[in-house]
DNA sequence: TCTTGGCTTCCGTTCAGTGGAAGGCCCCGG
DNA sequence: CCGGGGCCTTCCACTGAACGGAAGCCAAGA
């Protein structure tokens, strides 16, 4: 850990990422000095910094003094395939979802341990929920990130079970024995079903998006032969959540599939083709 | 240019960052090679920047060698306040207004000499549109832009107008003279109307959403006294593009007005508490 | 008035960052 | 089969950019 600390601020670079990682949904905002604590740098060297990113445009500052991510680094994390390929492809098909159900309708990918929440439709009439679009939360206990963590990695799926996992509801599973029986069902059936493991009051049901042949080259092409390659790990799952009363969630599974596989499909097809149109983008030179 | 080429890459914060802005919409992939040209620094330096990005996940390396903005990377822009506070807050005033028109339904702040889409929805049936959420377009060309413009200091004002102005199609106002009029006229009416400006087949409408008072404690106290302050920008602008025969779009201005002020409201609110519930977030230390 | 806490600037020291060069890999064309 | 041209990676001696302690400024509050 000394080593660690010692090897982890040590470079500019890694300074500069400290300073924008100090910021998080409950500190969106930061005066120097909390900024400089946060990042546990000397304040000058919090203050060269930080000043350098606001010529940037990845912080600004505002009236108040304090620092906020900036409009330039928003737009730089739109440029993430997650955003740019994913939930372009997707939002199309979640959005039909979400006007047969009206219900809040999910898009994540897994990401090291997490579920990360990359789309969030939802209403005034939904559940309320706590998922939160660029948010995270436990594998094992959401809709999506079960079915997500079924489909992963072997390696992963063991790195994660041999945790030990948090536990926000009564219902949630966190046994080992029992996680692992419920994921190969996820797998086998196709879809993942939560009761109340996250939220009490909410159910949701998720199926995984799947990954197409990686290279963009496997078209239309027999899957290799019939032995192979462990199936790739899914590339998102998408979910709905609804409240616990509502008569029988599985009858979403159908649609929830359909949409999964046009969504599937459409990733594919655009990991071909070359770049959509350009236009008028990111013009002004900083400082 | 020799100097400020001399100042820019200099600083390694600069440098890394010049890797960062070298991906584009056009450009979302980039092979070291690429990053180096694009960002004008010499391969080992790329390299050895490139993958300490990468080992902060600002970056992402895929298993075709190719560069992608990283996940990380794309949670961080999220906490900007255009996204974090602004989209937030706005987001359900659009959904009912696109449940209402079920056309376009655009959230613009300005940036520089740009409008700055921070929000868009929009569902099979609407006009397809030029514009991308985290996209950029002229100021003087677009309905959100014009209402931005007329708002906006008048310093801003004539910057703007002093410069020449790209023409995306004959119907767009470039003279100063005529644009200058026509703020002023935006200005006088509350909201912005263009007709096949920016795309030939569309006409927009868009309105201010008003900058509250900017400090947390103007509360319900009379704004200051009669006179004062010049009115404070807009914080954003709010518009819906339609096809250009649709009849009359001047009808849209009431409800899109009574959408913006509530948007305004519940911003100013929201600048007041503190901060909404934290969850289990931003967990793994990179590295 | 004095204190406290936040912010900014300065400047001499030093060590992290630099980037040319060399080597490995793969693909293509002769 | 070999040679040339992409890419990517690694190495390492030099050097100037980054560092951060310290001092000074300002505003708020006691």
């Amino acid at each position: 850990m000394a080593a660690d600390a010692e090897r982890e601020g040590r470079s500019v670079t890694g300074r500069a990422l400290r300073l924008l990682a100090a910021f998080d949904v409950a500190h969106p905002a930061l005066t120097l000095s909390e900024l400089a604590r946060r990042a546990e740098l000397p304040l000058a060297t919090a203050h060269r910094l930080a000043g350098e990113l606001e010529s940037w445009r990845a912080l600004e500052r505002g009236s108040d003094g304090r620092f906020r991510v900036g409009n330039r680094l928003w737009e730089m994390g739109l440029l993430a395939p997650v955003s740019s390929r994913l939930r372009q492809v997707a939002l199309p098909y979640m959005q039909d979802l979400y006007e047969a159900t009206r219900e809040n309708i999910h898009l994540a990918v897994r990401d090291g341990f997490d579920t990360l929440y990359v789309e969030k439709l939802c209403g005034h009439r939904s559940v309320p929920i706590v998922s939160r679009v660029g948010g995270r939360l436990p594998l094992h206990a959401t809709g999506v990130g079960k079915a997500l963590l079924a489909g992963a990695d072997p390696a992963v799926r063991e790195g994660y079970l041999g945790r030990t996992l948090p536990r926000p509801t009564g219902f949630t599973l966190v046994e080992r024995g029992r996680l692992d029986r419920e994921l190969r069902a996820v797998a086998r059936r196709g879809y993942a079903l939560t009761r109340e493991e996250m939220t009490l009051g909410s159910v949701s049901v998720a199926v995984p998006v799947a990954q197409v042949g990686s290279g963009p080259d496997t078209q239309g092409a027999a899957r290799r032969d019939g032995t192979g390659d462990p199936p790739p790990e899914p590339a998102a799952a998408l979910g709905i959540v609804v409240r616990s009363h509502r008569a029988d969630p599985a009858r979403l599974v159908p649609p929830l599939k359909t949409a999964a596989q046009a969504i599937a499909r459409r990733l594919e097809e655009t990991a071909r083709d070359p770049a959509p149109g350009l236009e008028h983008e990111l013009p002004p030179l900083p400082r």
